[in-house]
RNA sequence: GGACGGGUGGCCGAGUGGUCUAAGGCGGCGGUCUUGAAAACCGCUGUACGGGAAACCGUACCGGGGGUUCGAAUCCCUCCCCGUCCGCCA
């Protein structure tokens, strides 16, 4: 969330990003309320000081009638006090739902547009569209020939959106994993295996909203628990309420996580095979780093993630999210969008990773700082980036690599862990 | 899942209804002493919000939430977490 101070003192600012973002929030109420509050404070303040003062005064008081009589005087007290806090709970409740609608603030050079169409692209792999001189299929079709999704068993095992990876499938996923991985930790980063569960406090805190009509997350009945979207959720609360050495940053973590989506209100729009599910397997990247470095950081992760894509062979293009299309936490967000020969009517870019700096906007709800010098903290800034999303990154092994005869070839820098050079239907 | 014991400042740890404005120690900062350092000694040393030019003052915070009371770190309820033992289990 923002700061509220900041808020109060940069309305119009404030105001204009929420516009550009099309969020609706109702920045002069939480302005308006701010002051209620300050007001409402400083009553609460002033009744408990005196009613403190009856309290120590009956701790002295010698004569029982003097007892009872002040005694009196301090159940009114705190009568009144009582009250007063109930007026400014509200307050506080209805200025803390206005402020959590309001997204980060977005990086002056990010684009401005109510969507992705005024997404701008920033540059391209080093790997060419591949030409095919047949009509590619696609990963739906590919798969079923090859025999390594099973969407009809998903289906009727789970619901509609799951599905089985069978036979190669398995053994691209985990050699994505390890492909991931292998550069991650060496660049440094902590490979960690996060729990697929999170607290909701921790899901609030991460930007994500655990239920409600719109929510994409799942959540467990009964608990305060609710399934990860992304490791980004667990590796961000994985520090909640602490304060960092500053000597330690930037903090680099990697996590791998199933990740849950209900994908409510996605139906119909290009939900076809794998593109969009409620579970895949992805490997996340996370850091906490100083603010004078986020920036550096987010274009760091960018370039990671173009490194994993040149290494697989796959073209994509690099493009700099529109101010609408960003979500709630983050300041500036580049996307990478994947070349998918089966997607469309002749092949379609679809975005396969996303890193995005979230500035102090997690850190302020989480309560993650850093100590400035002697005294004194401030909120590190966190960055998110996916590595590999495994079911978009299967799209585009199967699409691009698919052969006239019909079969897939592996991508050189995956063949050590599939074990194979070549996916080829059963018996063939 | 059950029983018992715990959760207190940056860290350790005392504290069973009012002088808690949280003892004591460690660490940190400043000073005295010293050629310098160490040791010793003295002082300072939590966070947030509000008031004030400042010194300083007020309020809240002892795992989270609720309750009892004029008054709660302390008593009660509840949840979370840690430890020990038991049960169950890949």
């Amino acid at each position: 969330m923002l700061d509220r101070r900041f808020v109060v003192e940069n309305p119009d600012l404030v105001e204009q990003n929420c516009q550009r973002r099309g969020a609706r929030a109702d920045v002069r109420r939480f302005v308006q309320l701010e002051a209620d509050r300050k007001s409402k404070q400083f009553e609460v303040d002033e009744l408990n000081r005196r009613a403190n003062e009856v309290s120590k005064s009956i701790g002295k008081a010698k004569d029982p009638a003097e007892r009872e009589a002040r005694k009196n005087e301090g159940r009114a007290l705190r009568e009144q006090t009582a009250a007063a806090q109930a007026e400014l709970d509200a307050v506080v409740a209805e200025a803390d739902a206005i402020l959590r609608t309001m997204p980060n603030l977005s990086h002056p050079d990010a684009p401005v547009g109510a969507d992705d169409q005024s997404n701008l692209e920033l540059r391209r792999g080093s790997a060419e569209p591949p030409k095919f001189d047949f009509k590619p299929l696609d990963h739906v079709e590919l798969a079923e020939r090859l025999q390594l999704i099973d969407f009809e068993a998903g289906a009727k095992v789970t619901g509609h959106g799951f599905y089985f990876l069978k036979n190669e499938a398995v053994l691209l996923e985990l050699a994505l994993q390890r492909y991931a991985l292998d550069l991650l930790v060496r660049e440094g980063f902590t490979p960690t295996i996060t729990p697929d569960l999170a607290r909701n406090e921790i899901l609030q805190g991460t930007g994500y909203i655990p239920r409600g009509p719109e929510t994409q997350i799942y959540s467990i009945a009964e608990t305060d628990l609710s399934l990860v979207a992304t490791a980004e959720i667990t590796l961000g609360g994985l520090y909640a309420g602490e304060i960092l050495d500053a000597a330690a940053l930037p903090i680099k973590l990697c996590g791998i996580s199933h990740c849950y989506r209900t994908e409510a209100g996605a139906g119909g729009r290009a939900s076809r095979g794998l593109y969009r599910v409620h579970q895949f397997t992805k490997v996340e990247m996370f850091a906490y780093t100083l603010p004078e470095a986020s920036e550096d950081m987010l274009n760091y992760f960018c370039d990671l993630e173009c490194q994993l894509f040149d290494g697989l062979g796959i073209a994509y293009r690099v493009v700099d999210t529109a101010t609408g299309d960003l979500g709630g936490p983050a300041y500036r967000k580049f996307d990478l969008e994947a070349w998918m020969p089966g997607r469309g009517e002749a092949g379609e870019y679809g975005e396969v990773t996303s890193t995005s700096n979230c500035t102090d906007y997690q850190a302020r709800r989480l309560g993650i700082r850093f100590r400035t010098g002697e005294k004194g903290t401030a909120f590190v800034h966190t960055l998110n980036g996916t590595a590999i999303a495994i079911s978009r990154a299967l799209i585009t092994l199967l699409e691009n690599y698919q052969q006239p005869d019909g079969s897939v070839a592996v991508p050189e820098a995956l063949r050590a862990w599939v074990g194979k050079e070549r996916i080829a239907a059963p018996g063939q």
